[in-house]
RNA sequence: GAGAGCGUAGCUCAGUAGGUUAGAGCGACAGUUUGUGGCACUGUAGGCCGUGGGUUCGAGACCCAUCGUUCUCCCCA
């Protein structure tokens, strides 16, 4: 047997990290219930066919792909010979994996959404918070397996969920204690923009490029639209439109300007300025000076149409922690047309990471063992269990030493697991009917009846 | 998919211009005469120096390949 190892991109996670990650997700938790989403679990693997297509080329060949079972049937073999050959030359793969692992929460969702729109009840809201898997290559806060906390709203076009959704992201990271800029910008805007560019099929190139401006700056975003296929007026267009600069309102008109009578920025520009307007009536104090308008910001999933968010970590070196938008046609891809719907979603794994590096877990988290009882022999940890069992049924966390053996192993037990308090009954205490109580960090301890140790205040 | 760095004890690392039996700290375990721990002292265990080739009288060190890992780009949480 080779040594043992994970996958790469994988992680275990040992007691400590387990419980300041339920930390996380709790409170994400708490936030999306307070705020009506209802839970929603879906299967670890989707058939390929739900995810294939949905993320974009880059996306698929992220995809955790499961190979079929019963490939060695050899009454098959030249059927999956044939298949196999299609795979190699990237053409139908059926023959060979027909079921891939979740690269996102949003797609299985629209999944289910699709497949049960007769019995829900709109607008649904929903949140998830479950692993999702990517065949990326790992590096800094980047992992092959991490979770995301989805919520979502479909059936609605209104654009008070997006206020409730940026209004969550601030409450969460607030909860958290990380500070964070909530980046917004709206697809439409970029749309119009591709628009005075002389085409709407620019739009992803043009995306790409501005997406990079605070990484390589103006010059080479000129390079990148130059080589894209973009013109000399084209770009300088693009070159005013990232010029655009001031605090919220002062860049709202400047865009106006920019656009002038443009339709789809005109509805841009309004759904942002509702956005911003609504959030700043809403009396969290937090929120305004959180939210930021962005209009580099694309977002990689191409199926966002409206208002799209991301998260970005203050005082910290880390990509973004979390991300989201508005897309007015997710389910159209499963045939049911006509569901529009918006999310956001939270990087755990990243928040983590973040968290970690700003100390901000709290340090009144640990939750282990409060009382180990000593054991000193037969009989006396006979009478020590009994009455750990009764502190157990008053939910301390108790432990009993696993054989006899010498006081100083004993404690040098407790002192490992930092357990707080010592319970000693040796043959003195047990003809007493009392145990001695030690508080191990104080160094003290008193005798106490057993009916005084059942009553106490740990 | 492209590029760079790093793989020596459980962990963090030393190992000088290639030269005998590969070291330290921490940790683990045991003991310092089994009713009071954290400290200290003593001792013990633990390494085909990632793997496979090559150069050399001689390789942990140099070269090649391979695997693993970290990081950057791409893309993303």
């Amino acid at each position: 047997m080779a040594k043992p190892s994970l996958p790469q991109g994988t992680r275990d996670f040992n007691a400590e990290t387990v419980r300041k990650r339920n930390y996380i997700f709790n409170t994400i938790r708490s936030v999306f219930e307070v705020y009506g989403f209802q839970p929603l679990e879906t299967p670890a693997m989707e058939n390929l066919d739900t995810l294939m297509g949905k993320y974009g080329d880059e996306g698929d060949k992220l995809i955790f792909k499961i190979l079929n079972n019963g490939l060695d049937n050899v009454a098959k073999h030249q059927q999956i010979k044939d298949d196999f050959e299609k795979v190699l030359i990237g053409k139908n793969t059926k023959g060979i994996t027909e079921r891939a692992l979740r690269y996102d929460l949003t797609i299985p969702f629209a999944r289910y959404v699709a497949m049960n729109h007769g019995q829900l009840t709109f607008p649904f809201k929903r949140y998830q918070i479950q692993p999702v898997w990517r065949a990326d290559r790992p590096q800094r806060g980047r992992y092959r397996e991490f979770y995301q906390c989805d919520c979502d709203v479909v059936g609605s076009y209104s654009l008070i969920n997006e206020v409730e959704l940026a209004t969550i992201y601030a409450t969460a990271f607030e909860k958290l204690g990380i500070d964070v800029e909530i980046k917004i910008n709206s697809r439409k805007i970029l749309a119009a923009l591709a628009e005075l560019c002389g085409g709407a099929d620019k739009m992803i190139d043009i995306t790409i490029a501005i997406d990079k401006l605070d990484k390589i700056g103006i010059e080479k975003v000129k390079d990148e639209l130059l080589q894209r296929g973009l013109n000399d007026s084209q770009i300088s267009i693009i070159e005013k439109y990232l010029s655009i600069d001031g605090d919220t309102f002062q860049k709202l008109s400047a865009a106006e300007n920019l656009f002038q009578n443009n339709a789809t920025a005109k509805k841009g520009l309004e759904e942002i300025y509702f956005l911003i307007n609504y959030s700043q009536q809403s009396q969290i104090s937090n929120l305004k000076s959180q939210i930021n308008i962005d209009f580099t910001l694309a977002r990689g999933l191409n199926y966002y149409t409206g208002i799209i968010f991301e998260v970005k970590a203050k005082n910290v070196n880390m990509g973004s922690i979390g991300g989201g938008g508005r897309y007015d046609d997710l389910t159209g891809t499963f045939d049911v047309p006509n569901i529009p719907g918006v999310g956001i979603s939270f990087g755990v794994d990243r928040i983590y990471d973040v968290m970690e590096e700003l100390k901000l877990f709290p340090a009144e988290m640990q939750t282990a063992t409060q009382v180990l009882f000593f054991n000193l022999g037969e009989a006396e940890s006979r009478a020590a269990f009994g009455l750990m069992q009764q502190l157990r049924a008053k939910n301390i966390r108790c432990e009993i030493y696993h054989e006899q053996a010498k006081f100083d192993k004993q404690f040098k037990w407790a002192d490992k697991k930092q357990i707080p308090y010592a319970v000693i009954m040796g043959s003195t205490e047990l003809e007493n009917g009392t145990c001695t109580l030690k508080n191990l960090k104080e160094g003290v301890q008193e005798i106490l009846t057993n009916e005084q140790l059942l009553a106490f205040e740990f």
